[in-house]
DNA sequence: CGCCGCGTTGAAGAAAATCAAAGCACGTGG
DNA sequence: CCACGTGCTTTGATTTTCTTCAACGCGGCG
């Protein structure tokens, strides 16, 4: 069978072991679908599940006292959706179908499980949360120090780029479900102003949208536009994910019972 | 002797038993001083440890193409640093020393020893993440949907939420050391505008402010005005917390396995 | 003294919001 | 088949918010 988004999220930061990938399959047994623009879990409502994106689009949003809404993420297949909202007891944001999607959503306590079976997937889902947190901070310099344009070809940019990373038959040219309201929405801006950046960059050829739709034409025009920089999207600390190995084979597998206090007075060194 | 401040901030989540007290200490073991404006790691610097903040202040930033840099977090003591770039071999951001600070410096494979050895604060420190990157979304909104006054409004909230958090002995009023111009650099705001904003918010008897600080004089006020909803902040799954415990002691828990077990029945009250 | 960091103020201009009105594709029910 | 509504996009005119530029005050300090 072929590897699940997820597997191939988590392999970009560390080869697997057998027992790892059952572990993670183990959390995609039960795939519910959604309707496009169906809501996954509401704001406000308890908080017991993560879920990964089998398929399909989804995206977090934030309703504002105003009526207005922040959308506050965008999700693409292999994404896992809720690490957020771990600490909360109800959920702080709305989770979406953007377009028809498969979530698979498995319960919070289930971590904990996976956590102390293998350090590594642990550490990796850590690298994850860590990559997230770039991931926001990086679109929290998009909003703070950029124009409208940049701050769209910006968007666009990051969304490709993670699309590509767990979705590999991602063609040129590449095409996102996105309407012009929802990146309104996603930016801080109105629709309007969306619209006549739309423009703006559909008449230099970089992008063209259809109904529901946008194209990238153009990504080296659209990453000048954006002074878009990779790093923050490049996250791999080799060293991060040996040392967590090493950890593992000292300590052991934790349920082995055969494991000992005098192996693990010498683990500490 | 008195809980460091890390302690206090990972008790705000759970209990601690004595082997993870000690575990937590062991990170504060080899405290450095950083004068007011030093840099405590520059952008692009291989990165290697995170940091405790023991005293003091710090912030971390980006500096931007254009030579403007964006202000991503402000850190008050008891705070972790660094778990955002644990997943980069170089630092995505700079972190500079507020006013005269103690940070800790720890290597980041001592996580995983930690994470190897305790079950409880690997979830602790989980969650920990996840708080901050609750606290990123509230920003994102904050960046998004609100207007130059609320957003000041309610960065200054924000900030004096978490330093009541770990640090008791804030008085009231409440003093932060800010100056304008890092506000504005938080904000993505120009100096101009935020100076105006301060006059606004002083007239109305909110704030007050002298030379690189800020006083806040009426909370209620300043939460009207924002729009504040703390909900983001109060992060505290009992739940989660509660399995981690229930695994901890099935699996066995290597250090302490004994321990464990009489800490839950007090615990749990 | 003169410089520097920080705060303050005014005036002009740019960026984006708001208001208002259509257009276009698509599905649904009469 | 047509009328109608709905979701999404487009465009123009006006107004608000925030930036930029320029200048000044003020206290501390070599």
């Amino acid at each position: 069978m072929e590897p699940s988004c997820i597997i191939r999220h988590f392999e970009h930061y560390s080869p697997l072991g057998e027992s790892d990938k059952a572990l993670l399959d183990s959390l995609e047994k039960t795939p519910k679908t959604y309707r496009k623009n169906t809501a996954v879990w509401h704001q406000g409502s308890p908080c017991e599940d993560f879920y990964t994106v089998k398929q399909g689009w989804a995206y977090s949003f934030r309703n504002m006292e105003d009526g207005s809404r922040q959308v506050l993420d965008i999700y693409v297949p292999g994404d896992i959706v809720g690490l957020r909202e771990l600490a909360f007891e109800k959920r702080i944001t709305g989770l979406m179908a953007l377009s028809d999607a498969t979530l698979c959503p498995f319960p919070k306590a289930r971590l904990m499980e996976v956590f102390s079976e293998s350090l590594l997937l642990c550490s990796i889902f850590f690298m994850v949360s860590s990559a997230d947190q770039a991931l926001l901070l990086a679109r929290l310099v998009n909003f703070g120090r950029r124009s409208a344009r940049q701050k769209l070809a910006h968007l666009l940019l990051e969304v490709s780029k993670r699309l590509e990373k767990t979705n590999y038959d991602s063609r040129n040219p590449l095409r996102l479900p996105l309407t012009q309201a929802l990146l309104a929405d996603a930016l801080g801006l109105s629709v309007v102003h969306v619209n006549r950046v739309f423009r703006e960059l559909r008449d230099e050829g970089l992008i063209s949208s259809a109904a529901g739709e946008v194209e990238l034409l153009d990504i080296k025009g659209l990453s000048k536009v954006a002074c878009f920089e990779a790093d923050y999207l490049e996250e791999n600390d080799v060293l991060m994910i040996q040392h967590a190995r090493d950890v593992q084979s000292r300590v052991g597998h934790p349920l082995d019972a055969a494991q000992t206090d005098q192996e693990l007075t010498h683990s500490t060194k």
